[in-house]
DNA sequence: GAGTAAGTATATCGCTTCGATATAACGGCC
DNA sequence: GGCCGTTATATCGAAGCGATATACTTACTC
């Protein structure tokens, strides 16, 4: 679930670990609310896969500072902190950044099509990702978790039919089938899309800097 | 949240593992869609710590069923016995039962206050057990939820406004907001409707066989 | 200008949960 | 008799989370 996070985020730029993080909650929010502990060893974990690479990045913006603070000139020292708080705000300390290889392309595409969207969080860390697929792709997609829906509107009506759930019981059960057929309806809106667009779709490409 | 799940369920009588699992997938559904490598573990855990009791129980007679106090109607206990002709024996191989006790009751009762609720299940599985809180716990809980909702709206909409998104993850994202909308005015109607009737609310104490 | 709070950045630990799998006993079925 | 499906308990490894540690920088306050 992670790893899908990750790459297609990488897929747009290399980016650190910190970064990775704030991007997910960011732009993805509750789908993708990562925590270090997960970070981290996902982050290890492709690596050692083969799917990302890591370079250390040390702190060294192009002015370096004096080697040794030998003699009294103290001001001259302050002057260059003073200078330096400044104007760079941008390298701070050693970052690990990390760049998807071509195995983690193909990993993504794995991952992207792969294995039914069980949960919403995946599925919709997949769609949130979904200019990376093909228009078919795309498609197969979005009516595999149409049909899961259908499955678990099924379940949950009938779960909340049941006689022996009390007022709240019953209410969390109610709501619960609410959502997933508003779920499906926002579904058959998508499909719909990309049924009437399946060739203008989606110029999403752009030139990276 | 496991622990939750399972303290509520043997509230209302003794039960054993599989029959937990098959409880909670039935009337709590996606909420509670427990697997065995968790709720074993948990079982243990909880009897560790001395919140449930177990008892082994062998291959007992066919005569007797102790397992279920659910319906007290008799076409119901014909419809088990025909099944039971022709599928199920109902008594099989050793079995744990499980039972709440004294300590377990009051961890219970801590749970279902303590700390947020801050994933939809974790509160959805509360609230489905709301009726063992007295109102006032009740619509603490309730409103602490509506709380963190709007906290979290706030953060869906401006992720939904984000300018870098593209078509599908805007719409994953404005989706999301929408859900957390709905489910802000459902909790709304809840909390009106535990402040209409404070007294008339759920005596939904039931007498046991 | 010193002290300190807050932000950036990487990393690990223990715990919970999940999915897969093993094991075992029994009934139904061909 | 052999095999499959159901009931039942249990464990394993992997994944994810929350808390915590460490270290450096920047910003705010007195």
């Amino acid at each position: 679930m992670l790893d899908i996070a990750i790459l297609g985020l990488l897929e747009e730029g290399e980016l650190h670990g910190y970064e990775i993080r704030r991007r997910l909650r960011a732009q993805l929010g509750i789908l993708a609310n990562v925590s270090f502990g997960s970070l981290y060893p996902a982050l290890n974990r492709l690596k050692n896969a083969g799917a990302i690479e890591a370079t250390e990045v040390r702190s060294s913006p192009p002015r370096e500072r004096p080697p040794a603070p030998l003699t009294g000139s103290i001001s001259g020292e302050r002057a260059v902190f003073k200078a330096r708080r400044r104007s760079l705000p941008k390298e701070r300390r050693s970052r690990k950044v990390y760049r998807i290889t071509d195995e983690g392309r193909r990993l993504f595409t794995e991952l992207m099509q792969g294995g039914d969207s069980e949960d919403s969080r995946t599925f919709g860390l997949r769609l949130a990702f979904a200019r990376h697929l093909t228009p078919s792709a795309r498609l197969g997609l979005l009516e595999r978790r149409r049909a899961r829906l259908v499955e678990r509107l099924n379940d949950a009506r009938s779960a909340a039919r049941d006689d022996s759930l009390d007022t709240y019981a019953r209410s969390v059960m109610e709501h619960n089938a609410d959502e997933v057929e508003h779920d499906i309806s926002w579904l058959d809106q998508l499909i719909a899309n990309e049924r009437l667009v399946p060739a203008t779709a989606t110029p999403t490409r752009h030139d990276d800097g």
